[in-house]
DNA sequence: GCATATAATAAGCCTTCCTTACTATATGCC
DNA sequence: GGCATATAGTAAGGAAGGCTTATTATATGC
């Protein structure tokens, strides 16, 4: 029996860029998992702590404490919600842009790496079969 | 400035990969991580521990820990070296044949779910481009 | 105005992975 | 042969990410 195994192959290549990124991150004292969370929220800003976790596929518990790491860092803050007095409000602080220039540089620098036996053409349909994949299953 | 986000995007569909498959998979008693090391161990068969670390990108230690479970499972088995003694070699046993039959038709079908949108020519593209940059990163 | 639902969190656990250090064995060099 | 160095496997202990269950405060529906 063959297996196109694509769900196998995604999983080794995103191991390998965590591994790598998680090492090149260190300095700046950002984790892969964190910088996770500073992506989706500056994607989403002032959405609600449950919002954010659902939308990163985590439970609320492990999103509190990842939340607490990333304002001890200073780079979120929680807000509270003057409608609803149990909600905190998530934002970047201005000390989160220019960090996560940085790590945006060196996410695409190892990106670079990985890819470079690609065309750019091959590089747009990668990642637009993968848009496809994601929105599928979000 | 615009990021691919390729990196990016294979993390958040290896994740949720990776949570279907230890749900579904828990009553087999196998997780993802050790699902791993049985398929590359099928395709390595009778290696030494310390090449298996190798291909999963893990410190020897790490692997120790997954074979002592796999091990205690009797889906894996050490033979000592004859040719050198600190050597184990590692081999499935027969019980593991059959489990792994059934976890990859886990995987198969979280991985249909996932790709329904694509096309079978699609998917094929997307298995070649995965498997460029896993040959190239490894 | 009470029952139920929801947002955030605490306590405590599991898994994966690591660093460091140790033991046993092999190998290269004199 | 004999010592220095390297290598295979492992123990101890810790960090990070994730979970389940339960708690507190607040909102909401009837």
């Amino acid at each position: 029996m063959i297996h196109s195994k694509f769900g196998f192959l995604s999983y080794e290549i995103s191991h390998v860029i965590r591994q790598r990124f998680n090492k090149q991150a260190e300095s700046i004292g950002v984790t892969h998992s964190q910088w996770r969370v500073l992506v989706h929220l500056s994607e989403n800003e002032n959405c609600r702590q449950v919002d954010l976790a659902d939308i990163l596929n985590v439970k609320p518990i492990t999103l509190v404490r990842q939340i607490d790491l990333l304002e001890q860092l200073s780079l979120v803050k929680r807000l509270n919600d003057k409608e609803d007095r149990r909600v905190f409000r998530l934002k970047l602080t201005t000390k989160a842009k220019p960090i996560m220039q940085e790590l945006w540089q060196i996410a695409d620098s190892i990106e670079n790496e990985m890819c470079n036996m690609l065309s750019d053409e091959e590089k747009g349909v990668l990642s637009k079969l993968l848009i496809t994949i994601k929105t599928q299953i979000s």
